[in-house]
DNA sequence: CGATATACCTTGACAGACGAAGTATTATAT
DNA sequence: ATATAATACTTCGTCTGTCAAGGTATATCG
């Protein structure tokens, strides 16, 4: 066992921006959404069901997304996600406060 | 107020790391490691005395750090602490974590 | 038919962070 | 002299995000 597992801790905080960041390249739902998120790390990370879901629920209650069950026709049904324009500026301000948070660290450890 | 505020949970599970880090400079009290991480974050950040000492009591309940009470002869009495060889390697670890975990951030945000 | 993949949801527990309050000593300003 | 600030540590209770474990339902493949 080799390889480095990343502590939920450390990641702690980032998952509503990891969310927006994905839904601002276009709606989305949970099940896609994890898949990328394992894709872009070449499979080395990937949401927990449980987290991912209650952000959505806690995104949404921020009015930082909106919901809407897809009309698929064949298939589990999707509950899709979009980004509002509050979101949009919510993931702004959550990225530059990870590139302060980034200069922080690098300074501290 | 223009200063961007690190929310807790950008630095949470950090704390233990940033204290290490401290500690192989050499051994320190609370106060003083929090006088530094203050200094070297040009007053922007600052670890909260409730986090800071649990923390401390953590990380010596794990053997990474041990404690003795210096022998001021003038003002308040200081708690002293110092890094064990778990303790280093600890840090070494967590730092090479602290690098995944910002790659990986770097991808997804 | 059973297994696997897709897709979502809920509950309860845990751990780290922190606000608030307290204890003590010394230095400084009024 | 005396109030205030700075140094220095501690404890308690609460909050919040994460996650293990369980559940529901549909479609596909061997």
């Amino acid at each position: 066992m080799t390889s480095i597992s990343i502590t939920s801790d450390l990641l702690r905080g980032h998952t509503d921006t990891i969310i927006l960041a994905h839904l601002i390249e276009g709606n989305s739902y949970g099940y896609e959404l994890n898949k990328s998120v394992s894709l872009k790390t070449n499979g080395v990370y990937e949401l927990k069901e449980a987290t991912l879901y209650s952000a959505f629920r806690r995104l949404e209650e921020a009015s930082l997304i909106t919901s809407y069950w897809g009309n698929e026709e064949t298939g589990a049904r999707r509950r899709y996600y979009q980004i509002t324009e509050a979101g949009k500026e919510q993931y702004k301000q959550n990225k530059k406060e990870w590139e302060e948070a980034k200069s922080l660290l690098d300074k501290l450890l």
